[in-house]
DNA sequence: TATGGTACGAACAAATTTGTCAGTTATGGG
DNA sequence: CCCATAACTGACAAATTTGTTCGTACCATA
């Protein structure tokens, strides 16, 4: 469910409250407003997001984490620590 | 690192001691041996997996976690109840 | 009338990940 | 000599994920 290039990095983002979809756009390097646009439809579907739009023009909407996926911070945070500690093994990967 | 199809099925298999590269196919429903090799390498690669090879005829493989990944097993098994505790959103992707 | 900001959607292309299937090596047993 | 076994390897194809580019509705403001 969170896995893919930016899935993780989305749910982070709203770790501390609610974001407007150009908040995350311009706080996550490198996505397109596509990508951007269907992952935030999947992590709607898969239940570990809220999307609240509010009719003003212009238009604003924002996404918050459920309470489920609220759960799953401390989780991932506990895999950022691991990453941390063990950056060294990441250079493999990181270079991009 | 752990992403992909594959990778933390293969790392959950190897939670209680080695298992040679025929058990993981066994155990692995649906994997095919070109995807466990591939892997397996990368795996290896990323410093969480470690290759024995035994001088035998026919040739026996094992493979066991390091130390680094021990270290993500009490992780990943938050994210395992996590997934029981929510199964119902699951529903959505398990099907297959 | 023209312009601009916001949050998209649609068509298409490129890249990455998986899968299929047919070998390969090495060696002891019959 | 031929076969069987374990653990692969390589060529190629299909599927999935990502990226590029353009277009849309809405209304406010100049």
């Amino acid at each position: 469910m969170i896995g893919g290039r930016w899935k993780l990095l989305i749910l982070c983002k709203l770790e501390n409250g609610k974001l407007r979809f150009s908040e995350l756009r311009n706080q996550i390097n490198g996505i397109t407003e596509r990508m951007l646009t269907l992952q935030l439809r999947e992590l709607e579907k898969e239940g570990l997001l809220k999307r609240n739009v509010y009719p003003e023009v212009p238009p604003r909407v924002d996404y918050e984490l459920t309470e489920i996926a609220k759960e799953l911070v401390p989780i991932w945070s506990q895999l950022s620590d691991w990453g941390g500690k063990h950056r060294k093994l990441m250079d493999t990967q990181t270079p991009k």
